[in-house]
DNA sequence: AATGAATGAGTGTTCATTCAT
DNA sequence: GATGAATGAACACTCATTCAT
């Protein structure tokens, strides 16, 4: 009640009133955790280094989650959750070519997963699946599955009407899909590196490259 | 029956002498350190683990290696040595078409690299690669470029010879590669999880349908 | 007679309150590991044996000390400046004979340092300036020149007063103070042996012989 | 009997025949060990250090020396052994002033300890006398007590003489030898650190200050 | 609710000692 | 005898977790 333990900004900025800040704290943690998880892994990150980049104390960060296990379990739900409710989003029915579909799948998922905090989460399932196997389950259930499921239906789509050519739909979903997790993966490894900059693409474009190469390669016109 | 002292070799091997065996540790170490840091990731590999996978005890590590984090350097230098050579092995003068040597060069990188230890170095990069950045420039120099060489030259060479229509050749080059590479990610990680098996695939008949994808996105025949 | 979790105060001692203890924390820390730093000597110290003799647990040594060597830095530090303000103490204004005034130097000096925690200094400076050489030029700045200028005055405070003969003055400071310092090292080295019990002296009773040979030496009055 | 553990020296160079060198190793090694004790201190030595410096491998030490304690006793006993010897060769009849006397001890002294290595070995016992209490009655009995007898004997000469003015001989000894000691232990800790150099003095300007100073305090001319 | 001092199990690294060659 | 590879107990230091304030 008297000691403030940040010193106060300058009457004017907007402070966040005490029960608003009380209410962002997990969301700010979990930003935090899943920044540094994916930064520098698991292992070799330091509660210390979480509190602090969300501007708390280490004891405040065991008020909100258990241990440090737990801390990650929780990143790793509440991005898959943001992954699936975002990948959900563009299930909806779409009247044009498979084409075009396809082309607004991709760009919509980069803007909302790819270009966001959300894409280092491949990198941390990647890391740590083996280290807490549990995870793997929740995470075949709750992102593969019903990727694969969007995806396998979104061909099925072009080949029912004619314009896609039959496929192994799932080895072809994931033609689809691994050269965008790619583009997550490396965004959060050598793409952050300096030393390694001439390397760094512009990710709309090989996207756009992609999708065309894959429409392509889909297209019944030539397959016969 | 009774306890053993040393890692004795299966029985018929001879017990190698001492000399014999000092020759070996190095590599027996590396191989051993690498499906450790693979498996577990770097921070969460013990050296005492190291040593025992080795079948030596934790202060012959340092016989070998002066730190842990010279060992991972170690690791990922003579992988990559490894890496390097397989691939250039691959860019042999080739007679046929350009179709049938892209499914060579897939079929042989998948034998000499993804079917073996060497396939986790992916994995180890993209984990470590942010902590010790002066592993990036290295892969850059020794992986990166390299591979994307041989690879715009086997795509110019389609173009050429009639065969690919022209396309950005960097990107297409990531087409091809990056799923290849999400193969090995995916054997470390996710697809060494029992409780996620439906999800593993025959990585060979992916890689068929993925260049045959490839192949039919960069057919020249319908590129007007 | 039970366990206590923590090394209690000696009964009507209040236990400290947390703050308090945190405050003389580091002065528990530096006394005990002078303590053990004479004893032992640097090196067969151990850390975990300043902490049992601070009634702290390993950890807590590392709240206040970054490290071992910087422990050992701090300590001969903070008993060097106690040194020094104690020598300083001792320049006061003294209106007697300079025979006077050196027996009450070597009387407070050996009351302020010999027979305290601080006598330890010496020998700890002795053992460890080779090993951390930048120990040297601190102990020469804050000791050494110093006190061989307080004895330096001293002498030739005597000699302006026709007290004392001219002698070598700095020579002359050595043989006054080397003997003092002796005393010192003995204290905590065969001194404090069970084993050579008979060689213990009484230091007062050999400080006066001391001086008193001393002021002989040096006596103008003979020195025809 | 074959191969050659040291590269053979240009035929010329004086090579110790094997036997030689075999008879002189217990030597080399006592004498690399005194150096790095004196310097390093017993805990901070390695065993490793002490073989390189005599030339030998680290096992080789363990043919000489069954442990490294072992070593550090074999080390001050010969070194005791040498100092002894050196103090009593001094005692040899002697017929001039008790004055004169005194001083060809010192100087006798100084040239045979105090200028050689074995002047360590008052560090080394200061040092390490509380880790091996047993070494405190050895060293009361080899050095101290004929050491201090001696020097009684040479005051209470001077005293049956009529040169020397009744003291306490013991107190007075001490006077006379704790600064001889302080030199030994001077050179040998911050009298080899370059950045004190400044502190260096001519050893034997002092010494001769000193047994001059100390005759005149013991003068029996102004005693009444 | 929030803090941060304190803890102690855990891990990287060292080094005295052993022993097959 | 001599070597040096191998060992493993020991120790400096870290960090997840607890809890008095």
């Amino acid at each position: 009640m008297s000691s403030q333990p940040h010193p106060t900004p300058a009457a004017g900025e907007a402070e966040p009133s005490r029960r608003r800040r009380k209410e962002a704290r997990p969301q700010e943690l979990l930003d935090a955790a899943l920044d540094l998880f994916v930064e520098k892994g698991f292992a070799a990150t330091k509660i210390d280094d979480v509190a602090a980049r969300a501007g708390v104390s280490k004891g405040t960060v065991y008020l909100y989650f258990p241990s440090k296990e737990e801390l990650l379990k929780a990143v790793i739900r509440h991005n898959l959750s943001l992954t699936i409710a975002r990948v959900d989003d563009l299930v909806a029915q779409f009247e044009g070519s498979t084409a075009d579909l396809m082309r607004l799948v991709a760009k919509a998922w980069w803007e909302r997963v790819g270009e966001t905090q959300a894409s280092g989460i491949f990198k941390l399932i990647i890391t740590e699946v083996r280290n807490f196997p549990d995870l793997a389950k929740f995470y075949a259930e709750e992102v593969i599955e019903p990727g694969e499921r969007l995806l396998v239906r979104l061909l099925q789509r072009g080949v029912d009407r004619g314009e896609f050519r039959a496929t192994h739909l799932i080895d072809t979903a994931h033609s689809l899909i691994f050269p965008m997790l790619m583009l997550c993966l490396h965004k959060h490894s050598i793409g952050s590196c300096p030393s390694a900059e001439a390397i760094a693409h512009d990710p709309n474009a090989f996207i756009a490259n992609h999708i065309d190469l894959m429409l392509h390669g889909l297209s019944a016109r030539d397959a016969g």
